[in-house]
DNA sequence: TATCCGACAAGTA
DNA sequence: TACTTGTCGGATA
């Protein structure tokens, strides 16, 4: 169960009338315990307490549900009972039905209250749940909530208006949405008087709904019309009450779509929660989910988080504020300085979402301004800080809606924090109808239309400048000598999942300025919009991206344009796990990269290990692989760089739906049954089988065996599965190979006495790239090269040090593991040229590894190269390799990695400037 | 022809 | 459900 799901789980339980037998089994079915773990503890064999009446859940709980009048004395009597802590329960829990109490036995944390309230300390509950990360969720408790009784109204209210759930009518929802969300919150904050929103559809709706849209609606209208002119508007008496809003957000139609009863008793229910806990910076992207069909599954959960955005705005800018403000010390012309300095910022998000960077950069601004406010002696000055500049393009218009309501709080939450109730209320209204949060396309949209230039002393500008100026954002601005911080976490996706539209972003965004531009990521439109916008302006930019862009092909591709520019990278965050609190989280491997073209020479790395760590590291130069020095980019090649080494081969693509390969049994029997099909039957080999010793087969037939394999039923029907298979796929190529099912899709299978097969993906934590010898008339699959009749060396090369760290940097991963290329990889790979001799030393050298493998038989490849696990005489073996081949290169063993890189880089750099 | 990649995917512990 | 570790075929050059 995720933390949404348990939350309605408590509170349905809440609701229940009290039962004291029942209720701790209730509460632990309540926090995902399944109905198995129940009627143990039912029946007595997993309940471990040794109070009467009560329940034990070893290591979690200790629950007492008892008479009326007596939880105290009931806790007490579970804090002391030896069984709380024989059985390590982390809470104790007693209630009546009237009181709630309970404590967390490790932190002394305790919860007392109404037995009707005790739904809203879900959150200190939630390690019942195995929900580890329980710090973070506990803060977004109330967001938890509010997301999910929002999500049961907007349900509710698409089911009885379907004409509202059409694509036309999605907006004007979710516009509605927003209404709803704001309403919420400011009866809550003295924005508006106290519940006046949710007290208004109580008194003066009708119990059966009927007519809740319409007060609703006059409402609205209520908060659109001025004071003055609201008697001409015929305002309703009871609507007089509330606010001149506007700000856009109560402009336009003012319809509401049609309540049931249910409907209306689940937005009084939201209106009774307390809006003012919410947390405007992880809400907008709960809230967000609902509103969207996709992500409705997982509800919201899956948003930057707030360690990860902190990750891209403090190098961006941020802690160069907060050494600026340290600097500063009480210099107070030099506070006033840095003041001016922040009013000037600006920070644009081209794929701001429900605007959680921008929320997050905006508190973060404030809270600095406060300090030097406080230093200066200036604790009420209004704030200089616009939040108009604070800017973002966003696709979808839930989402943009969302994000301008998220600033908004944000910022009536920070004059609350800062100058206080009364100071905040009196500025918050009439909201600015400006639109700074642009809906549309962000590689479409011209950015300088959503953020003009500031220049240096330089006014703004006339028309010709923007190339396509929109409406809603034509803001007059006017920010001498701003500087600007691009920043977001922008959707990614690769050249082969990208859809029609991507495709056609990036060709007209590309197709002018980068050759091979279609192998690229999605996202490298934002690096390159951002550089582009940055020659304009002054700026700093800053994105998360799937770190693909720091690997293989992206590398010649993408940077040097980026280069071209007066770019460099002015700091990373190099390979980290995307997480944050979703129940499944998405499977990718991102960076952090900041670009900039302004001088810097003090340039961070920064490097996250296991434990959550992290490490920086200050060097002058950070190249595209994200690793310190080398000013080198690595070129795929198409023939070796060293004439010592062969050519590898890619293997095989079936393209066979896996009808031309079985295993050993299916090869038998397919023997059996016709001895004729034996001649058609080859081992076939990708890396997981080479590694873990799979045997696999294939069938291989040409041309002129056709006839016999028509009379062969196996073989045949096998050949007629491919071809439909092949039919159905969408690639016009395989579809035309559908005519020849019999063959693969395509043919490399190469003939050699001694086949090397080099994994084409694995695991990236064994100590030595495995290279694995194969049996004469092996077909090795697209996931494997070959080396087919290759002098020993190269096996000898292929398995040392110098050469996994050459792959581990220059090749593309997938995600983080080892991926090998012989374009990339091997071609490229620098090795001075080789002795008679030296081509014998390593042979030995190689022979030595196969021969210390051999002593294991049978033990797999995985097992050998277990790192932990790795037999002695098998690293001495590699040792002694590594020791010849380095001699080579530079007469002793290096030192480490970063040695080896060095001479490699200065090696290939020499090598392949000579042609 | 030839090969790089996957807001992954499939398996195990 | 957390962790390990590499398939397969589309898209591109």
């Amino acid at each position: 169960m995720n933390p949404v799901e348990i939350e309605e789980a408590v509170s349905d339980l809440a609701q229940q009338p009290f039962e004291a037998e029942e209720f701790p089994f209730s509460f632990l079915e309540a926090f995902g315990n399944k109905s198995t773990t129940i009627k143990k503890i039912k029946s007595g064999t997993s309940n471990k307490t040794d109070v009467e009446g009560a329940v034990l859940q070893r290591n979690n709980i200790h629950i007492l549900a008892s008479k009326e009048g007596k939880v105290i004395q009931s806790l007490e009597a579970l804090r002391n009972s030896p069984a709380t802590k024989k059985n390590k329960a982390e809470f104790i829990l007693a209630t009546d039905g009237k009181d709630f109490q309970a404590e967390n036995m490790l932190t002394g944390e305790t919860v007392v209250c109404d037995y009707k309230d005790f739904h809203n300390y879900f959150g200190f509950f939630l390690s019942l749940a195995n929900i580890t990360t329980v710090k973070q969720i506990r803060e977004s408790a109330f967001d938890i909530k509010a997301t999910s009784r929002l999500n049961k109204l907007y349900i509710e209210l698409l089911q009885h208006n379907p004409e509202w759930a059409t694509m036309e009518r999605r907006p004007d929802m979710n516009h509605f949405l927003a209404r709803l969300i704001f309403c919420f919150f400011a009866e809550d904050t003295d924005i508006f008087q106290d519940n006046l929103f949710t007290n208004t559809v109580q008194k003066f709706s009708a119990s059966d709904a009927s007519d809740t849209h319409i007060v609703i609606s006059e409402m609205f209208r209520a908060m659109d019309t001025k004071k003055r002119n609201r008697e001409n508007e015929n305002i309703k008496v009871w609507a007089k009450d509330f606010p001149y809003v506007n700000g856009e957000l109560f402009s336009g139609s003012i319809e509401v779509p049609k309540f049931t009863k249910i409907a209306r008793s689940y937005l009084l229910h939201v209106g009774s929660l307390d809006w003012k806990q919410i947390n405007p910076d992880i809400f907008g992207s709960m809230i967000q989910a609902v509103a969207d069909e996709d992500e409705r599954g997982s509800l919201g959960m899956h948003y930057t988080s707030v360690p990860n955005i902190l990750k891209v705005l403090n190098p961006l800018f941020l802690d160069d504020l907060r050494d600026q403000l340290e600097t500063a010390g009480d210099n107070n012309r030099k506070l006033l300085n840095l003041r001016n300095r922040m009013a000037h910022i600006r920070v644009f998000d081209p794929a701001c979402g429900s605007g959680n960077f921008l929320v997050i950069a905006y508190k973060e601004m404030r809270k600095i301004e406060n300090e030097i406010n406080i230093k200066r002696g200036e604790t009420n000055k209004a704030s200089e800080i616009p939040l108009t500049n604070y800017r973002g393009i966003e696709l979808k218009d839930f989402s943009a809606e969302v994000a301008r309501l998220a600033l908004i709080i944000a910022e009536y939450q920070c004059d609350v924090l800062y100058r206080g109730q009364r100071l905040a209320l009196a500025e918050f209204l009439p909201l600015d109808a400006e639109n700074w949060i642009t809906k549309g396309n962000a590689l479409k949209i011209d950015w300088l239309s959503v953020c003009p230039p500031t220049g240096i002393g330089v006014k703004l500008l006339g028309d010709d400048l923007f190339s396509t100026p929109l409406k809603q954002a034509e803001i007059d601005f006017e920010n001498e000598g701003g500087e600007t911080y691009i920043c977001g976490n922008p959707p990614y996706k690769g050249s082969s999942e990208q859809t029609i539209e991507m495709k056609r972003d990036l060709r007209d965004l590309l197709s002018s300025k980068i050759k091979n531009y279609k192998s690229l990521d999605y996202v490298s439109g934002w690096f390159i919009k951002a550089a582009e916008y940055g020659l304009i302006t002054p700026s700093k930019s800053a994105f998360v991206s799937t770190n693909s862009i720091n690997q293989g092909l992206h590398i010649p591709i993408l940077w040097p344009y980026i280069f071209n520019l007066g770019y460099h990278i002015s700091f990373a965050h190099v390979s980290f796990k995307w997480k944050n609190l979703a129940a499944h989280n998405a499977g990718v491997t991102v960076v952090i990269v900041g670009i900039s073209n302004a001088k810097d020479d003090r340039l961070k790395i920064y490097t996250q290990n296991d434990d959550g760590n992290v490490q920086e590291k200050i060097t002058e130069y950070i190249n595209p692989y994200l690793i310190p020095d080398f000013k080198v980019i690595v070129q795929k090649k198409s023939k070796v760089l060293s004439s010592d080494l062969t050519e590898m081969h890619y293997g095989s693509k079936a393209a066979d739906g896996k009808f031309l390969n079985f295993d050993s049994q299916e090869k038998r029997k397919i023997i059996k049954l016709d001895s004729r099909s034996a001649k058609f039957i080859y081992p076939y080999l990708s890396a997981e089988d080479a590694i873990k010793g799979k045997k696999r087969y294939c069938l291989w037939i040409e041309e002129k065996d056709l006839k016999t394999i028509d009379n062969i039923p196996l073989i045949k029907k096998r050949v007629d599965q491919v071809k439909s298979y092949r039919l159905k796929s969408k690639k016009k190529t395989t579809k035309d190979l559908a005519l020849y099912p019999y063959k693969f899709s395509e043919v490399r299978f190469y003939k050699g006495k001694r086949i090397f097969i080099v994994p084409s993906v694995s695991s990236e934590k064994r100590d030595y790239l495995t290279v694995i010898p194969a049996i004469e008339n092996s077909v090795l699959t697209n996931a494997a090269f070959g080396l087919y009749d290759a002098p020993m060396w190269n096996f000898s090369i292929l398995s040392s040090q110098i050469h996994l760290i050459w792959i581990k940097t220059i090749c593309g991963q997938l995600e983080t593991r080892l991926r090998y290329s012989n374009t990339l990889g091997w071609n490229t790979f620098p090795l001075p040229s080789l002795t008679q001799k030296n081509k014998e030393d390593l042979s030995a050298c190689a022979e030595e590894i196969l021969i210390a493998r051999e002593r294991h038989f049978p033990a797999t490849i995985a097992v050998l190269y277990d790192p932990e696990k790795m037999p002695k005489d098998l690293k001495l073996a590699h040792e002694r390799n590594d020791e010849v081949l380095e001699r080579i290169y530079i007469g002793r063993k290096f030192k480490n990695d970063t040695e080896r890189l060095e001479k490699l880089f200065e090696l290939y750099t020499k090598m392949t400037s000579k042609n």
